[in-house]
DNA sequence: ATTTACCTTTACGTTAACGTAAAGGTGATT
DNA sequence: AATCACCTTTACGTTAACGTAAAGGTAAAT
């Protein structure tokens, strides 16, 4: 037997609320299974979810990363659409890079106010 | 004379909108100078403006920028505050040391992301 | 003196990503 | 039969960071 999941163990599991899961729906972001009215998510479902979370990780829109779904699936003809996303997220990357650099000054620049506020100096420095 | 600037004479400089910049001094983290009823940017503003984007840049929100710029201007007078502030410098370095290694975690997620993307044979199909 | 180009405040509107009730169905257990 | 412990939909509420329009003041140029 193929194993599902509810809504509430895949929301305990990945520290959700089912209101999120929910509202992934509502962005077709998910399509699980309805075993008469209630949703069964499949493994396929719980790998969706985890890329959703791992595109949010990344600081994607729900919007954005529903492309990404999408493009998981489409059969391999839409390849200007495979590359412009693949741009996408290179993008990201660099961004992500440049956020990094950015908080290595940041903490540079805390440690020399730091260092002009070290116990030593509180007399000094009126 | 000590240079001064506009609001739409920094907004065009930083490419932002005077709203954006009156809305920084709604929540407190500008408060020009005021000539008659127009507002009056002195160059420490204009660096404040600057912090500001950068914070905005690695992802912190108004607030959290807000608080930064506070520590930089509270006035060094009492051991009790400078030890306060210590406390509050150490506590923000260990905020961004997490921020980086988060966007570490991103990135690799990222490159993951790329991976599954990347279709085995771009140059195949046309 | 009127247009032009700024500036001002006030205040409602927008978007994203859910939160949070409200009102009710389902099915197993007591 | 009644109590749980889930599940459902509908729909209004919330927060952040502004957008946008209304209604008007100021100051220099035409």
């Amino acid at each position: 037997m193929i194993k599902t999941y509810s809504i509430s163990e895949l929301a305990k599991e990945f520290d959700l609320t089912s209101r999120t899961i929910r509202h992934y729906e509502d962005k077709s972001l998910l399509e699980p299974e309805r075993i008469g009215t209630q949703r069964r998510y499949s493994s396929g479902d719980r790998v969706r979810l985890q890329l959703i979370l791992r595109g949010k990780r990344v600081g994607f829109s729900l919007d954005e990363i529903k492309e990404i779904l999408d493009l998981y699936q489409t059969p391999s003809g839409k390849q200007k659409q495979k590359i412009f996303l693949l741009q996408k997220l290179i993008a990201r990357k660099n961004q992500l890079i440049d956020q990094r650099t950015c908080i290595n000054e940041m903490i540079d620049e805390l440690e020399q106010i730091e260092l002009r506020l070290q116990p030593d100096n509180l007399d000094i420095y009126p």
